[in-house]
DNA sequence: AAGTGGTCTAGACCACGGC
DNA sequence: CCGTGGTCTAGACCACTTT
């Protein structure tokens, strides 16, 4: 991370990846406290101290800080210092500024998940869909079925349907991570970010049968825009979530 | 907004508020997206053009756009430009990033709100509230019990819990506005943050009775924590809302 | 090649909290 | 008063998109 260089970007590209500097700053302090180096609600060094121990500027410290704030991870108090969040200790949930996969959320939370149902066909999009996704109604999707459960409790269904240009059934029914992965790391372009609308709603018959729950118990019901970076559309997906053994929640800002 | 000062900054607390630039830029932004002189999908001036038409830095640009791609507002995309978001122009819903009175969020997407339940009174809380707002179970709180209907159709049932210190039972009765703004424009220190907790349960039957719906109907429960910017504890609100006329969504970001 | 947003540096001053 | 985070400027170069 310390470099003599004016621009240490060069130097960390010739190292590793392309990434920029701020998220390496990020991963640096995420390991520190997900190691418990740092503990819930103890203070970190503050913004001059880390610039100088990882040899970047304030802007790069702070804009890396400015990040972990948003997902939860810290609490910047101006005047006294920076800390980690408390919440990080307990009982973990899922932060939804954060495009994460299900189960990753559920490790953090060290919770065990298992996806217990998969498919992967290519289908024709009907008309909602089509129009959603701003495309053909004969233009051929790939549509990914999921159920997850946590602690052997069935908790998530997911439906996803995925534009061809992500590549192809097969290539989507040998993929082992999960569907978000896979739209980042195999995708051209890759996923980048996420609108997500929230409702709730009883589960019908078959988002019942697949949460093995009753018809009409209340479920979060969410539908999930994938965009790139430039803001094309890649994908549409649909989520029911069980809020009993999990749920999300959403750090908000007066503005 | 112009100035030839090195620091701007000064100028603007002359002028009138203490508020950063970045908001004043976001603001002016804001103006021009609401009252349609920028249309949905339109291109705005580039960051360069912005600094020099507001005589503010590239930063202090780049900072107010950012915070409004967070909202939902804008899409930036490298290489081509910034753009009005397409959505913000149709039947728009709630950005749960910000922290907003309900009825604004309701004003924006173009319906009628009204407030059709309100009391306020001073309690001392049960055993689990007091325990997360941090206090003795012999300190009294406010309580403030509100029902807000969405073109006359009740969709939000809110209960807060708020510490004295933002003021007591009789100010608070008097005030006009909604909770939120009370807590943002008169608690000292005021209202910065809020945890948003989100689960999807059925209607019991006092949420049954306040929001005229039929026991177990599912709705979106959510418990917001609301702090201060030094992490302060002011209170904790407990809102179910029906998501039939009105729902959130949440931008999301691959970090 | 030109335009636009993304990242980064270096340095300055302000506002807040605690000593 | 001092340490800390917050805001702001000026300038540089990179990465991506469009022409």
């Amino acid at each position: 991370m310390a470099t003599e260089e004016t621009n240490a970007n060069n130097i960390i590209s010739f190292v590793g990846g392309r990434r920029p500097l701020y998220v390496e700053v990020m991963e640096e302090l995420e390991r520190l406290i997900k190691g418990r180096k740092l503990k819930p609600g103890e203070k970190l060094p503050s913004v001059e101290a880390l610039t100088e121990i990882l040899g970047v500027s304030r802007s790069t410290v702070r804009e890396a800080l400015a990040n972990l704030e948003t997902q939860g991870l810290i609490i910047r108090k101006q005047g006294s210092g920076t800390f980690v969040s408390q919440s990080s200790g307990k009982g973990f949930i899922g932060g939804m500024e954060r495009i994460e996969p299900f189960r990753m959320i559920a490790k953090r939370a060290g919770l065990d998940s298992e996806v217990i149902f998969r498919e992967v066909r290519t289908v024709i999009p009907d008309l909602e869909i089509a129009e959603q996704l701003g495309i053909d109604v004969d233009t051929k999707l790939i549509r990914v079925e999921i159920v997850e459960a946590i602690d052997g409790v069935p908790t998530m269904y997911l439906v996803d349907y995925l534009k061809e240009s992500c590549g192809g059934e097969e290539t989507l029914s040998e993929w082992e991570g999960s569907v978000l992965t896979y739209l980042v790391e195999r995708c051209d372009p890759p996923l980048n970010q996420s609108r997500t609308e929230i409702f709730a709603v009883g589960a019908d018959e078959v988002v019942a049968s697949k949460l093995e729950i009753a018809e009409g118990k209340p479920v979060q019901y969410q539908v999930d825009t994938y965009l790139s970076s430039s803001g094309e559309i890649l994908g549409i997906g649909f989520l029911h979530i069980l809020t009993d053994h999990f749920h999300f929640f959403v750090n908000r800002r007066v503005v």
